[in-house]
DNA sequence: CGTCTATGATTTACGACGCA
DNA sequence: CTGCGTCGTAAATCATAGAC
């Protein structure tokens, strides 16, 4: 339950303690470097961003309707007729379904919250 | 009542800024843990309930300030300056 | 009022971890 | 060990509130 993500973050992490008390005075030279901690470690190698066409995100999002999940086969055939790759259809999926999580986490609220105003 | 509710719902559709007082306490925190600007959940919690959004919108703000502060840490040296200002005092008393 | 920029939300792409 | 699952996030991009 503690996990989720922490080890990203343990890589950052700094002695917090240390930071409370502080003997100042050599302040300056600590802040110049460190006030923003490694967190700003930039992700190396990480392929750029780019936006599907409006082509291929309807195809997915009719291949979604028909199946959340997909198999081998499937999902080859679809990277194949819209041009990406198969890697980029599965992580496409496995975003779908986390949005689509989020959207009935939402929905929920938002029901709870008009019952309570207006019932 | 349907109409008070389409209000209600048609409300939320619309992106509205945070209130300054929100803002004010997401930046706070923010620059109080600049080293570490990684809330937790229940942290996350906390600040959604103080200030009046949901966690998913505390999540989105925070993705947001530090990408923008990373990328242009010259622009927020006055918040951050104000900021650190303000929890200093804080923590003085 | 019309331009823009700042801001909140959404979309790609991974790393870290889990389980079979 | 492979391989795909979720979770949290980085970074780019989108949409448009709002400042000017």
């Amino acid at each position: 339950k503690i996990s989720p993500s922490e080890a990203e973050k343990d890589l950052n992490k700094n002695t917090d303690t240390s930071t409370d008390n502080s003997d100042n005075e050599a302040k300056e030279d600590i802040k110049a470097e460190n006030t923003t901690g490694n967190w700003l470690t930039a992700k190396s190698g990480r392929k750029k961003r780019c936006p599907y066409t409006k082509h291929q995100t309807l195809e997915l999002e009719k291949e979604f309707l028909f199946n959340m999940y997909l198999t081998r086969e499937r999902r080859l055939e679809i990277s194949k007729s819209i041009n990406l790759t198969d890697r980029q259809v599965k992580i496409w999926f496995q975003n779908r379904r986390m949005k689509l999580k989020k959207m009935n986490r939402e929905n929920r609220i938002r029901e709870l919250t008009s019952n309570f105003n207006f019932t | 009542v349907m109409i008070l509710r389409s209000r209600f719902l048609d409300a939320r559709r619309k992106r509205r800024n945070f209130s300054k007082q929100a803002t004010e306490i997401l930046n706070e925190y923010f620059y109080s843990h600049l080293s570490n600007p990684y809330p937790s959940e229940e942290a996350k919690e906390e600040l959604a309930k103080k200030c009046s959004i949901t966690v998913s919108q505390v999540s989105n703000w925070f993705g947001n300030k530090r990408i923008r502060y990373k990328k242009n840490i010259g622009k927020f040296q006055e918040e951050a300056n104000l900021y650190a200002a303000k929890t200093a005092v804080t923590a003085a008393h």
